[in-house]
DNA sequence: CAGTTTGTGGACCAATCGGTCAACAATTGT
DNA sequence: ACAATTGTTGACCGATTGGTCCACAAACTG
């Protein structure tokens, strides 16, 4: 069942995707729309027509980033066959090997947004907060596996805690920081959970 | 004794105060030439003459940021009077008294440049890493007068834990996360210290 | 005073920005 | 075959961008 009129020539999940990778990297201001015609390879009609103006672009792009990839470490922390305190571990080291196994310094695009676009435009501040609130709930989740005495108000301190560390990690990773600096942060860390 | 010619009309520490203002709040692309010049009521030669192009003013406005505002956070955590605990927690504090009692959500400039320039422009990379160190020193100085049996490279692995929640206070704060939340993450981490 | 030096204001610039539009292409149903 | 609908292409748009330049102003020295 297809509809009436010329079929899309490309995917709009795979353009997407091109679309959320330049925003990752460089941010809303410095992206232009010829940076995305050029990555997608497509005319700025076709790009209008599908995802809107620059502004609605960048907000698919982040929800998209949501959905993809903040999913993605949220699942880290629900993996089975992992403790808990082995699955918040990962979740700390994801920001660590991107950096040194992929030499992948874009670090979070919700962080950058925060950074970036959050404190100008409330759209993008809520699918910041949105984001955050998600990962905050995936940690409280194993802590509550690893600590089932704790209490869930002192629970969500503490993955407030880990978020917040989080968060420092991928902003610094984006400064070129050492790699063993950071290794330091996410072990000091992991230190405190053994308790 | 004065030099020939025509004196200047403006404070150039004053004015770099203002442009480091403009491109602390809304980052390097977002702060265009027209705003500096309507900030600072100077012509666009005057400017050019006294700082350079717009990645030499940002440069400037940066290590600005990092004589006044860095020096001031370090200071802190030496202020007399206060214990080494006081001071870590004056430090930590200071994000969150800033959203809190002046609803200021610019953050940290050296953050923000880390998720905004410093990927891309390798000055901007080095005045973040080093104002970084500077941050990181000041934190070990107080670890080693509150725990004056922990070793050298303990205290680094300390201090750069700490400063990475600092870093991850100030980029949320970006975002409008609650000020509860910021405090919560403050807490935890003065807790894992009075062990 | 004249001559030199430095700063200021604004006109001016090419390039680029995000965004629109109209002509044309490709599919549908009838 | 034909209209209706949707997608693509590239020309085009006004506005704005960062940056330069030049005539003029304000201080100095001799």
């Amino acid at each position: 069942m297809q509809q009436p009129g010329r079929p899309r020539e490309f995917d709009p999940d795979e353009t997407l995707s091109k679309i959320m990778q330049l925003f990752w990297e460089h941010g809303y201001e410095a992206t232009g729309l010829r940076d995305i015609i050029a990555a997608t390879g497509l005319g700025k009609a076709s790009l209008y027509a599908a995802f809107g103006n620059k502004q609605s672009m960048y907000l698919k792009a982040l929800a998209h980033y949501d959905k993809l990839m903040v999913d993605a470490s949220v699942a880290i922390l629900r993996a089975p066959g992992l403790t808990p305190m082995q699955q918040i571990a990962a979740f700390l080291s994801a920001p660590i090997t991107a950096v040194r196994d992929h030499a992948d310094r874009r670090g979070c695009f919700l962080c950058n947004a925060s950074a970036d676009r959050a404190s100008l435009d409330g759209d993008t501040a809520d699918i910041v907060g949105q984001g955050y609130d998600k990962m905050r709930r995936g940690i409280a989740h194993a802590l509550a596996e690893m600590f089932p005495q704790m209490d869930a108000d002192k629970r969500v301190e503490q993955a407030q805690f880990i978020l917040t560390v989080y968060a420092g990690l991928r902003v610094m990773s984006r400064s070129g920081m050492a790699v063993e600096l950071l290794v330091h942060s996410k072990d000091a860390l992991l230190g405190t959970l053994r308790d």
